[in-house]
DNA sequence: CGCATAAAATTGCATATACATATTTCAACA
DNA sequence: TGTTGAAATATGTATATGCAATTTTATGCG
C-alpha cells in the first residue's frame, strides 16, 4: 500500500472533507440567524444561552456548559456580554466559587420580541437546506446535545 | 393568532433551533480534526486552504474566497498565518493590488504528511455521525461550495 | 486554627469569523 | 498630466471558540 499520488490525495481531501462542508453550512446558516437577530443586537449563540436559562430555570455555570456543549471559558465570556446587556444575571450560589445564572425580566421580554424573527430564520433555513440535510442536522444535533445533558448527573 | 405562551416559545426555540444543532455538530467534528492535525501544528481551516490552493493551482485571493466560501478579511488573516509557517507564498500578480497565492514545496510535503491523520479523522467522524447524516451533510455542503465556485465566472 | 486541596470560574493566548472602514494601486478621463 | 474612480487587499472592532494556566473559595485535615 503506497501512499497515493499527491494529486489524488488533494482531490480526495478537498472533495470529501466533512469538516469543511459542515463549516460552510454553519457559516451560511449562522449568517441567516444573525441577520434576523441583528435588529435586536444579538448573535445566535447569545439567544440560545438566554433561552436555555429561561427554559431550564436558574442554574450554575457547569451544568449550563454541559447543556449547551460549550467550554466553560467560552461560556464565561459569553455570559459577561449577556449580563452587560441586562438579559441574564449571576450571583454567588453559596457553594464554593459557583455562580447561579438567572434570566431577567428583560431577558424574557427579549425572547418574546425575538421569536417572530427566529421563526423567519428557521423558515429561511428550511428553504436553504434540503429536507434530508435538515432532518439529519436536527436529529444528529439532538443526539449530541443529549450526550451533553447526560453528563449532568454525576 | 396570539403569540403563544413564553414557555411554549422557549420549548420551541431550544428544542428545534437549527443553527444551534449545526454549531454543536461543527464544534464536535472540528475538535476531531483539530486533534488529528495538532501534531502538525495546524487547524482544519488552514489545511483546507493549503489543499485548495495546491489542487486548483496558483490563484488570486478573490477567487479563492469564492471557492472557500470565506470572507476576504477572514482569508487575508488566515493566509498571513499560513505564509508565516511557510506552506503558501504570495506575490503581486500584476493586476492592481491583486496577489497571486501559490503552494510551496513545504506545503505539498505537509499535505502528504497530514493525509493519514486526515483519513483517521474522517473515519472517526463517520463513526460519530450516522451514514445518512454524513451523506446529507456532504451533499448539502457540496451544493453550497458549488454555489460559491459559480460566482467565479463573471 | 491554619494549611493543603479540590472544584469552579476567570484570564491569557491563539485562531476563526464577518462587517465596516481604510488603504493601495492601476486605469480612464478631463 | 493630474484627478478621480473602481477593484482588491488590509485593518479595526467585536464575537465565538478552546486549551492551558491562574485565581478564588469553601472544606477537610493535621
Amino acid at each position: 500500500m503506497e501512499s497515493p499520488d499527491v494529486d489524488k490525495i488533494l482531490q480526495e481531501m478537498t472533495g470529501n472533507c466533512v469538516v469543511v462542508r459542515l463549516k460552510v453550512l454553519d457559516r451560511a446558516v449562522n449568517a441567516i440567524y444573525n441577520k434576523a437577530f441583528g435588529p435586536h443586537g444579538l448573535k445566535s449563540t447569545q439567544l440560545h444561552i438566554i433561552a436555555t436559562v429561561a427554559e431550564f430555570g436558574s442554574m450554575e455555570v457547569k451544568p449550563l456548559c454541559h447543556i449547551l456543549s460549550l467550554d466553560s471559558s467560552t461560556l464565561s465570556r459569553a455570559l459577561a456580554r449577556i449580563e452587560n446587556k441586562g438579559y441574564l444575571k449571576s450571583e454567588p450560589s453559596g457553594k464554593g466559587k459557583n455562580l447561579l445564572i438567572s434570566v431577567t425580566d428583560e431577558g424574557l421580554d427579549l425572547v418574546r420580541r425575538v421569536y417572530p424573527d427566529w421563526q423567519k430564520a428557521q423558515e429561511q433555513v428550511r428553504e436553504l437546506l434540503g429536507s434530508d440535510a435538515l432532518k439529519a442536522i436536527l436529529s444528529e444535533g439532538n443526539k449530541m446535545l443529549r450526550a451533553g445533558v447526560a453528563k449532568l448527573s454525576p
